[in-house]
DNA sequence: TGACAATGAATGAACGTTCATTCATTGTCC
DNA sequence: GGACAATGAATGAACGTTCATTCATTGTCA
């Protein structure tokens, strides 16, 4: 209301950012007209042009926001107790975060622009190396990976970690819209623990599920 | 040109959604005009209406074109000899066939469609409810699963193969165009066959990879 | 000639973007 | 403090373009 405008003037971006990602959530990219992000934000179709060049521009900033989003998981995770947890919080968070799939059909949205979009798909394959270099690191570093490698690399673990995770967040977007975001989280969870104990669990416990 | 018309009505169908497949991987559902597909088709805007009520059927009808291709390939699958033939079938048939990632892009955007509309959702999901029925009956009977379970019931099995397959068709949006099918296959496979010593190879040949 | 396949110019709605205009806020002078 | 000038955030009508869709017309067989 009255703050000064040193604080407002990241705020409209701000706004705008977050107005987009429920409409691109809801219509996808290109169905979102600017018409539709500005009366999300509550501001008018010209003001959007105050703060973003143009469209693309917007899309853009909100991969970047992404970017930025996964690297904070990211550390999160790194500081968790155990490489389960990790791995938990590190492919619950992304996906299960908002009421609805937002998210995840965000995500989907962004891996369908990045096939055609060579700057967004490299601006998404620095994500993915980067989240996947951490997780490497994670495994190599956990005393659950030393004595069950099963003959696999925690490069080779990772991957398979990162198909599964990719493979979840694209099922959360066919789900009926009824669904908790709970519920969907215990979902993805569960199928993470999955390969969770044919990674790293030792033959003995074969009694979990 | 002059084949009778009981040939040529389904065939103006059929080269229409030939025409369609590649516009959608190469701009998308949204960003293809009915412009581009009657010139990638080699006739006029017009006629596409003869034969599709709306852009949207189009869409529709090439959805369901890619229900029938999938259990196309779940049967192929079903007649290999090894269990590991058969997922690699099902695996590497639907995202590296075409020269380009002309699948892999299509069925992206399918999944992103299928976040917003109904009707592709429950499409979708019905393609993959059958699709893993087939997979979860596969690995019930494969002799291959039958000693080294790891705790999992078939059903956990195949989701965990559904995920990381699909998992692997997001990651192929993401690769530069430069690759070749083959070598886009084989990247595949080489996942595959990672999550298939993980879930059903003895402890005794951890010399695998 | 009649029936049907095929055309592509025409239509109108919707889109991204621009810009003349408004107006609350801030700064400046007496 | 009060009067006035300057600012720039915010507006939304308007513009040119693109798109899905229509339909009057043309071509092609039997």
């Amino acid at each position: 209301m009255t703050q000064p405008q040193i604080d407002s003037v990241p705020d409209r971006r701000c706004q705008i950012l977050d107005a987009a990602v429920i409409c691109f959530a809801k219509r996808g990219f290109h169905q979102t007209s600017m018409h539709d992000i500005s009366a999300e934000a509550g501001i008018s179709v010209g003001l959007i042009y105050r703060y973003f060049e143009n469209k693309e521009a917007v899309i853009s900033a909100m991969a970047n926001r992404h970017k930025k989003e996964i690297s904070d998981v990211l550390q999160r995770a790194k500081g968790a107790p155990t490489l389960l947890e990790s791995l938990e919080i590190l492919f619950t968070a992304h996906c299960c975060e908002e009421e609805t799939g937002v998210v995840s059909a965000f995500v989907v949205d962004l891996y369908s622009e990045a096939s055609r979009n060579p700057r967004v798909a490299d601006l998404v394959r620095d994500v993915l190396q980067t989240a996947m270099a951490g997780v490497t690191e994670l495994i190599s570093k956990a005393p659950e990976a030393q004595n069950t490698t099963r003959g696999l690399s925690p490069i080779e673990m990772a991957e398979l970690i990162f198909a599964v995770a990719r493979g979840m967040l694209m099922l959360d977007v066919l789900r009926p819209h009824e669904m908790t975001a709970t519920e969907r989280r215990e979902r993805q969870l569960q199928v993470t623990r999955r390969l969770w104990s044919c990674l790293f669990k030792p033959e003995a416990e074969l009694a979990y599920a």
